[in-house]
DNA sequence: GTCGCTGTAGACGGTCTCGA
DNA sequence: TCGAGACCGTCTACAGCGAC
């Protein structure tokens, strides 16, 4: 099933098709994004962390992505985006086309048969991480002519994988869907009760199959229960106590943190399409 | 009243060592 | 390999302030 956006403004114009993979990948890959963009109104936007690894195979102009205090890297071909503390910046040239797959961590972990840990705070080449099978990916996918093609396609690309990857590991899963299911509001010692193991044991389960500590990816799942709130809701106040926060200072320093911005200049900077800021 | 900011004490979580 | 305990840094809860 496909779902498509399309945006028109004096400005800006973008199309989006959002796709499910198969559902044999299911609890692997989220969703498929195939996008065609052109702005006008900005070229440098601000993604926000999230619980999950998004990967892009880019099928248009180069893309410069960075961090804050950090240099920009170009990325022709795409790249692999792991779990991050902060927000990173995208740069493009105003128009841009690909393809964006979100997968899970613990999807991430045994398609791409790499500890997570690796790839926490870290944008890697789609060559440096699939060499020449993510070549290949990306020529199939810039030769197709429809997005029904391109997901085809990626999805016959994860299926091979899938073929030759590990079972996902029950408490870590169990773990993550709690954490998930509680939008990030509840304790670590609360989790490891409930899970029959030690801190220890989850930290390190959680290093290798997510990446990030669980104390930082329930702080990231609270952060983007509270953004998702604000669409809707008008006082911070009011979000700050439904997201899960002490109060709405407790919820300023996650803003700052996550998206550089306190929460008004956060909704002021805030982009059409959900998925981000306007960055400086 | 709302929002953003600072300071502080105590609780919590990450990491290390040691032992089973 | 994993749990228990200790230590230390970070986060949370709370108070208070000024600007709008």
């Amino acid at each position: 099933m496909t779902r498509i956006v399309r945006h028109v403004s004096e400005q800006d114009q973008w199309e989006m098709v959002h796709a499910l993979p198969d559902p044999r990948l299911d609890g692997y890959v989220i969703r498929y994004c195939d996008y065609d963009e052109r702005t006008g109104s900005f070229v440098r936007r601000r993604e926000l962390p999230g619980d999950r690894i998004v990967a892009i195979v880019n099928l248009g102009a180069p893309i410069r992505v960075g961090a804050p205090g950090s240099p920009f890297a170009t990325h022709a071909t795409g790249f692999f985006a792991g779990l991050h503390d902060t927000y990173a910046i995208t740069e493009t040239s105003g128009a841009q086309r690909g393809v964006q797959i979100d997968l899970t961590p613990v999807g991430a972990h045994l398609l791409l048969r790499l500890p997570m840990h690796h790839l926490t705070h870290q944008v890697v080449t789609l060559e440096a991480l699939l060499d020449r099978p993510g070549a290949h990916l990306h020529e199939q996918l810039a030769d197709a002519t429809h997005h029904a093609q391109r997901f085809a396609a990626l999805d016959a690309f994860f299926l091979t994988r899938l073929d030759d990857a590990l079972s996902p590991v029950p408490s870590i899963t169990r773990a993550l869907a709690r954490l998930k299911a509680t939008q990030g509001a509840v304790t670590i010692n609360a989790l490891t009760d409930e899970l029959g193991c030690s801190r220890r044991y989850l930290n390190r389960g959680f290093q290798e199959h997510v990446g990030v500590s669980p104390k930082l990816l329930a702080r990231i799942l609270r952060f983007n229960h509270a953004v998702a709130l604000s669409a809707t809701m008008r006082s911070w106040a009011e979000i700050s106590q439904h997201a899960g926060y002490y109060d709405q200072a407790h919820m300023v320093r996650d803003f700052q943190q996550f998206a550089g911005a306190p929460p008004t200049e956060f909704a002021r900077r805030r982009l059409p399409d959900g998925g981000g800021v306007r960055s400086d």
